[in-house]
DNA sequence: GACTCGTGGAC
DNA sequence: TGTCCAAGAGT
């Protein structure tokens, strides 16, 4: 598989996809902060850029480092967290901005054990911290990635269950080995991911690998591996949760338990999510009233 | 590993 | 209309 012409990721082909391709994000900007890079990164687990920019930029303007953020309060915090989604991220995004400034001196760390031990940071946003902030040549796997090489590579249409050691092992072998082509691949990659070679309707025509492409190659075969369980939403806690939590960052920040029954039925549901919100710290209870964090 | 944790756009 | 899915992390 490694002689010429073998199928896996082009690599050349690429990176001169993405210098004409790619979307000018800002936090893709010359002069962009660690923080900055940071911040983007833990708004976009699980949620479309394309939602995250206003917010990043809204958010910067606030608390524009680790310092401002870690002094501020939490129920603005989760105000201008907003609709992101997963709000508990908000509140561990402050945290993190403490222990930015208590244990590594107002400075996000640039070596991917150190960024492992901050609040919110896990094993795609260490490296790709490390990576995209710090010009560190890691292997960054995010879902994007994962996708593009079970397909480019493997010739399967999905990645199948995430495995860490695996997946990492999987893009270190493709890896440049200079830190700044590295970087680029990374991004590269990602952004192929979320344009082209996307989850629902891969454009294979308009692909940069699709001559090396193994699943292209193979006549792109459906996915025979276990489905991925259905994400429900409609009747779960989460939602219960997030109609809770509106009532509270809609208004000023408090609602009487009436104001909060009214949301949803289900008494037994509805107090389970409810003590969930408080066990979290996205909610407080004074007396009678539920407020936000202060 | 399996499960939980929001929100909204695309098809 | 309902289903899928999106720059994952923590337990």
């Amino acid at each position: 598989m490694t002689s010429p012409g073998a199928h896996g990721i082009d690599t050349p082909s690429l990176l001169s996809w993405f210098s004409g391709a790619g979307r000018p994000l800002p936090w893709r900007e010359d002069g962009v902060s660690a923080w900055e890079i940071l911040l983007c990164e833990v708004m976009s687990q699980q949620t479309p850029v394309a939602r995250v920019e206003p917010v990043w930029r809204d958010w910067l303007a606030r608390w524009p480092g680790p310092a401002e953020l870690a002094a501020a309060a939490p129920a603005d915090v989760i105000r201008m967290w907003g609709k992101l989604g997963y709000p508990r991220r908000a509140l561990r995004l402050r945290e993190c901005a403490a222990v930015v400034v208590e244990k590594f001196h107002g400075e996000v760390p640039t070596e991917v054990e150190d960024l492992l031990t901050l609040p919110g940071v896990g094993d795609y946003t260490a490296r790709a911290v490390a990576c995209f902030a710090h010009g560190q040549a890691v292997p960054v796997v995010d879902t994007n990635v994962r996708r593009v090489v079970a397909r480019a590579v493997n010739g399967v249409a999905e990645a199948g269950p995430p495995s860490i050691r695996r997946d990492l092992a999987a893009v270190e072998a493709l890896l440049p080995d200079e830190c700044q082509e590295a970087v680029t691949f990374s991004v590269a990659m990602m952004e192929l991911g979320a344009l082209v070679c996307t989850a629902r309707s891969p454009d294979c025509d308009a692909c940069p690998l699709a001559a090396s492409c193994a699943w292209v190659a193979a006549g792109r075969p459906a996915w025979d591996g276990p489905r991925r369980k259905a994400q429900t939403y409609a009747g779960t806690d989460r939602q219960v949760r997030g109609l809770l939590l509106d009532v509270l960052r809609d208004g000023d920040g408090t609602a009487t338990a009436a104001r909060l029954v009214a949301v949803w039925p289900d008494t037994v549901q509805r107090d389970r999510a409810l003590d969930s919100l408080l066990a979290d710290g996205l909610v407080v209870r004074t007396g009678e009233r539920y407020s936000l964090p202060a």
